[in-house]
RNA sequence: GCGCCCGUAGCUCAGUUGGAUAGAGCAUCGGACUUCUAAUCCGGCGGUCGGAGGUUCGAAUCCUCCCGGGCGCGCCA
């Protein structure tokens, strides 16, 4: 049972005559908590401090007047006031033993379906068709995948939602290095690798033009900047000492964006090949912008190859995800929406929402719900006609809005995007869509060891299946090591090995990922995401693995004592403080699957199951399980044991993580 | 210039819309293996929550200022 929910709607009734005029009970019912120490019971009502205020009473008493209102005596021992006015609870042993008996029988381990389920749309991982995926993709894809199954198992209608880059500029690309750096034989063999070499090729040289073309104003701002460093007279005061090392700032970053100039000229102009594939193709970026207007404008041979790349991207694509082991329950990409574009500009200017200006469509003045104004202005049409992302964007609330039927759409896209996706749904709610939740699941920026951007030491942003790769390798050392030392000699064999090292190494990323905050940003650490120690996928997975060797090594079979322990009535034994600090995490787990789906906070998920791996050790140490002193006792707590075992794999299953018998 | 975010133990991070003595992991130090799997457990050390004011019964959390860092600012996504 869920012991917090249960207080709160206990709690309920009992508060309503104290609540001040026009407050609704919730925001004090939030007030009750895990107790944030033992000592003080199971769990904490902290309300009474804040209602005294009002009420003009001292705050002990009135703890002391709700309590006596409140029907609370059949599930805790009778609550204690303490300090200012703490109300502290503590669930009965009879109850809670009872209550596990419940849960080992529970198929939904407590987890109750929410009472108004709605139809929830999740944007996530969203790559582009024909870009190799790469590092920048892991987190929306690892988040959104976990936020998608908490909300499925709570009992919503989710719709997870491959918003997918398939229009867009990148197509112009390809295409023109289809028509001009085409290698057949290549490309006849292995279509995507070829695609996106021509990609790659195209995207190089268009940056090398760029870089050529910007390299004079760089040096020039650069020269600058360091004369104006070099001219700035000694700061005589703090605001002067604040623009100077403003300056100084700008300064290293004109630096910075000159010698990333360089290096990409220095790359073409070190290969004599492209050093001559850049002279040949001198217009090569404008001509790929052509490509893609004449895509755009229905050219029949560019729809047609865009036609045949499509398929082989998409199944390259989905070899990944079916690695990670990833679904998603739509594919709307960007070209689904594209008959759309030109209808919700219209719509847009009729209404009076938007406004030309300068010869393109914008969106003024957006205000968030609570009434702050969304820098903007939000373009929805560029001066050559051509519509953008937020376009699109719209095109897409309209169609989940109204096909799909959407009550809320949820978009896991990083932080810096927060204005977009403000304006976004500002401009949707402009448009009459007001009864639909928009919520940008945002999550920070992931940071290499030396706490910038995740980039491979030469710079280049690091490829997703090779991230995967190294992953898992590194876990085959890792578990190779493990067995070898293991005191009986190797247990596994080459092919379980294998196995178990694809579980933990991919468990091992996505779980560093999900544990934490998701809206700050994170060093990634193969050491510390691969650690066999503290709060990693390994220690949740081996914990959970222990379990399995327990009942293997007593010949007990999981099912079987279940069916059985149900069928006689069994009974769960809490005679160890151990045991009880097990049943009772046991119990929460409903209560984490709640919280962790509030906010959208996987690592809420991630600290519960750590909690609850740490539970399970001490119980373990404290209590004999096979050597239990008595029959019921050895049942009564290898059904903690299995239930233990059901709540990690549930919990683990709900991050997308994959759980091994043995390791 | 405008806007958003961040600063918590040596390191990496939690801290649940203001609650009791600020937590965990790693590292470090000390204990526990003829084991119910030691990929483990138990214990110790470690903090002016960037700084200064303010709000109140009570602040890491809210407000103001300062210091330090990141990010975003019409026609890329």
């Amino acid at each position: 049972m869920d012991f917090l929910d249960a207080a709160r709607s206990r709690f309920a009734p009992a508060l309503a005559p104290h609540l001040p005029e026009g407050e609704s009970v919730e925001s004090f019912l939030d007030l009750i908590r895990p107790a944030r120490d033992a000592q003080f019971g199971d769990f904490q009502a902290n309300f009474a401090m804040p209602l005294a205020k009002r009420a003009k009473k001292p705050p002990r008493d009135l703890a002391a007047e709700i309590v006596a209102a409140a029907d609370l005596t059949d599930l805790f021992d009778q609550p204690e006031v303490a300090g200012p006015g703490f109300i502290n609870l503590r669930v009965r042993d009879d109850v809670l033993a009872a209550e596990t008996a419940k849960l080992a029988a529970d198929e939904r381990l407590g987890v109750p379906i929410v009472e108004n389920p709605q139809t929830i749309t999740v944007d996530f991982s969203s790559p582009n068709v024909a870009k190799p995926m790469h590092v920048g993709h892991l987190r929306t894809t690892v988040i959104g995948d976990a936020v998608c199954r908490i909300l499925r198992l709570r009992g919503h209608n989710v719709i997870g939602d491959n918003h997918l880059g398939d229009w867009g500029t990148q197509f112009g690309m390809i295409l023109y290095g289809y028509k001009n750096f085409r290698d057949d034989a290549a490309y006849q063999a292995d279509p995507v690798t070829e695609l996106a070499r021509l990609y790659r090729t195209v995207n190089t040289l268009s940056d090398y033009h760029a870089a050529k073309k910007k390299r004079p104003k760089l040096t020039e701002v650069v020269e600058a900047k360091r004369q104006a460093v070099a001219d700035a007279p000694p700061p005589a005061d703090k605001k002067a000492k604040k623009a100077l090392s403003k300056l100084k700032q700008e300064a290293g970053t004109a630096e910075e964006a000159l010698a990333a100039a360089d290096a990409k000229i220095a790359a073409v102009e070190a290969d004599t090949d492209l050093a001559a594939l850049a002279a040949a193709h001198p217009t090569l970026a404008a001509e790929s912008r052509a490509e893609t207007a004449k895509l755009h404008a229905g050219d029949a041979e560019n729809r047609r190859l865009w036609e045949e790349f499509l398929p082989p991207c998409l199944a390259a694509l989905q070899t990944i995800y079916d690695r990670l082991g990833i679904q998603h329950d739509a594919t709307y990409g960007e070209s689904f929406y594209q008959p759309m574009l030109a209808g919700v500009v219209d719509e847009l200017l009729e209404k009076g929402i938007a406004e030309e200006s300068d010869g393109a469509v914008v969106v003024r003045d957006n205000v968030d719900p609570a009434g702050k104004p969304v820098p903007g202005p939000f373009v929805v049409r560029k001066t050559d006609g051509a519509f953008l992302y937020g376009t699109t964007d719209l095109a897409t609330v309209k169609h989940h809005v109204e096909e799909l039927n959407a009550d809320a759409m949820l978009y896991v896209v990083d932080s810096r995007q927060g204005d977009h996706f403000a304006n976004v749904a500002a401009t949707a709610r402009r448009w009459g869509f007001n009864d639909t939740d928009f919520r940008h699941v945002s999550f920070g920026t992931v940071l290499g060891e030396d706490g910038k951007p995740f980039k491979t030491r030469s710079g280049d942003t690091i490829g997703l299946e090779s991230l995967l790769d190294e992953a898992v390798e590194r876990a085959l050392a890792i578990v190779s090591e493990n067995d070898d030392s293991k005191p009986d000699g190797p247990e596994l064999d080459a092919n379980e090995r294998g196995d178990i090292a694809e579980a933990v190494g991919l468990g091992g990323i996505k779980y560093a990922d999900l544990a934490h905050n998701r809206e700050s940003d994170y060093k990634f650490s193969w050491d510390k995401m691969l650690s066999t120690t503290g709060n990693t996928a390994t220690y949740m997975q081996y914990a959970r693995a222990r379990v399995c060797g327990i009942f293997r090594m007593g010949g007990v079979d999981r099912d079987a004592l279940r069916d059985r322990f149900v069928a006689d009535g069994g009974e769960v034994l809490l005679t160890d403080p151990a045991e009880r600090a097990m049943a009772l995490q046991l119990n929460r787990f409903a209560e984490a699957v709640r919280e962790a789906s509030r906010d959208h906070r996987p690592n809420v998920l991630t600290d519960y199951l750590f909690d609850t791996a740490k539970a399970f050790s001490a119980f373990y140490e404290a209590c004999p399980l096979l050597k239990a002193e008595t029959e019921d006792l050895k049942s009564s707590r290898l059904i903690l044991a299995d239930t233990t075992a059901r709540v990690m794999h549930a919990g683990l299953e709900l991050l997308g993580i994959r759980v091994i018998d043995r390791m």
